[in-house]
DNA sequence: TATGAATGAGCGTTCATTCAT
DNA sequence: GATGAATGAACGCTCATTCAT
């Protein structure tokens, strides 16, 4: 139903500009010119409502990142993800709006927890194995070197841009935040720290068969 | 005043574990074995509590980032820095508990917003200004090719570094996150892409002055 | 119609269950497979569904009191009304329900009782009358002392039997409840104390035509 | 608290006179000229307030079964005890009151009656117990035939009079009920019946050793 | 006839805040 | 300094009711 994906759309817009607990119902209800009751003829209650916006946004992401991304340059892919990544954080409105409604993610209660836990870790798991996927198949290619833990490489990876773009978010500092220059300059050193198997150097940060925790 | 030093670390207790508008009064009150009344004897209402814990807060680490660093190799100390950061981000409660009250900084209601923004700033202009001393610094060491700017820099790792702490507060992946040993890998990867003047390479990123908004 | 009168047994069961004001047109109308539309279709509130129900029931109840028994012996006709009468709220699950709907009559609402008074008025009131009658007509065959208000004595039997049936419907005490024994106990206790006309004894409870109210 | 005690005594005034579910908390409070707050900071919640409501009116009536009547005349001190309580459920407007709190239990929520249960039970058994005891030290006197069982006749009696007291409460039927002689006359009654230990009759009713249900 | 969608009044409850003591 | 008592605004939620289809 039509309403229904508009209160879903309102709800991203509200909570993703105050915490969970200041958006009252009848905010997102009459935002789009609907009463209260209107929202809980559609969703059991807020939480619901939540719940339920969370399971559509990550829907799409979830398929886009298990998609087996078929570059014949999987480092270049990586780097090529990222940037399209960070770039979306600054251009589309909508993709801050998500990352804005994630990052309050603590005030959210305990019953949504319940329902969102393993979509929210699904959504940040499967990013990072993208990476590891693409990672893995870069040591294949020989762009990477063999004796790197594809696994936690990819965590830090994920960590680092994920910080990069709550900067960006939060416009944090007063010198500005060129992200794709950065991220290029990221992306760079990594390289020449990974391709180069130095033969005194091996293993040195010994990335390996992670400790799964 | 005792009491006084007590409601503001239960507030921090409260706070770091719950969202602003779910701590009550009544609650940092009780956990130290007080009566609301008595928290209001000593602030003038919730928001002013939480802006005096900040400022508490505030007011050593800005301090300690203000000293002038005087080590004889300014790179390293920027490494130990963070490595010391990374450190505490895992083993201090302290540390913990401050920087998850932070994280939840988004559901602080406005008027506490006015009167902390700037110390919020300041706080992480202060540690990024640090860093961005000593890279200058180390700079005129020779350590670092002088036509990076150091400010973006030090954003750059600045906001790397809370990308890193993030997901290890928040226990997100499934892979373990060794804090330290990916400091290393990130700044040895940074410094061989920093130090090394390659003269056909010269300003590839353009670190400058451009000091954004 | 069909589906009206389904609707009405649906709430009788339900409001024999829980209250007036807990049950839902919803719950009326879906525990028969209906929606809430259909049942405002049928009634015009949820008090009127109530007050049609309780129409329906009382017809049957009004006119089966009201046909002149015609017992030969009418103190045994009043005897085996009330045996019947306990029998029936022990066995028959419809006669419970409906006694369990007109214990919660306090919570119905104003305007349902404006329409419903006199209609469960008339319903105690015709079996008190019909027991009036036949007390009557024992008095004519003698087995009643004639000083005796038939009037007043119909109602101390009729309240009687109703707190033995509440008592049973609520399951109140430890001790077991047989009703059938305890009104034969009662009707022998009032038989040996009504039929003989003891002299000295005359009016001795002065029975008679008061009226009040 | 001077408070607390005018809430409970606002609480049963409303709720003997409207079902739990229409009696707002507003209305209790402000009815005494307090705020909805007050209530809340004596009692939990609504329910808890009839809980504490139920738990004082009970107090007092066991207690008062539970004395041990040392009446010489054990029968008629069952008969005294019953018309003094018909003549409360007259005179009385408190007892009155208590009585229609009391006869709207069924609409009390799940919870409330999750913590009255044992306590109304409580109540209601001890009036038959004590019954019971006066019944056994009449059939010790003589005055009752030793063969009936104490158990169930004091059940009977009690329910007989809860009829006789809740037709006289909701005023049902347009003959007078003129509760002190209609007591007399059941108490006259039983006695014939049960006095006489009749050769012939022995142990009709078969009152014995309780089935306990 | 029947349904799905929507409205809005009303109540329970929480809690920041005030204030007399 | 500290407490207990009280206030009142705000919000979640339920549900009777309406109405276009």
């Amino acid at each position: 139903m039509e309403t229904r994906a508009r209160l879903l759309e309102s709800a991203l817009v509200a909570m993703s500009e105050k915490s969970f607990s200041k958006v009252s119902m009848n905010e997102i209800a009459e935002n789009i010119g609907f009463s209260k009751g209107a929202a809980y003829w559609h969703f059991k209650n807020k939480g619901d409502l939540l719940v339920n916006l969370i399971e559509s946004l990550c829907e799409d992401g979830r398929k886009e990142f298990e998609s087996n991304c078929a570059a014949p340059d999987a480092a270049g892919a990586v780097r090529s993800y990222f940037r399209e990544k960070m770039s979306e954080s600054i251009h589309s409105e909508r993709y801050k709006r998500i990352n804005k409604l994630f990052q309050r993610k603590m005030e959210w209660p305990e019953d949504v927890w319940g329902r969102v836990y393993s979509l929210m870790r699904g959504w940040a798991e499967s990013e990072r194995r993208m990476v590891e996927r693409l990672l893995v198949k870069a040591q294949g290619e020989g762009m990477i070197r063999p004796d790197v833990s594809a696994g936690e490489l990819s965590a830090v990876i994920t960590a680092i841009f994920h910080g990069l773009m709550v900067f960006q978010l939060e416009g944090i500092f007063s010198v500005g935040m060129d992200l794709l220059k950065q991220t290029d300059f990221i992306f760079d050193a990594f390289s020449k720290e990974l391709e180069s198997p130095d033969p005194n150097d091996t293993n040195k940060y010994n990335f390996q068969k992670e400790q799964v925790r």
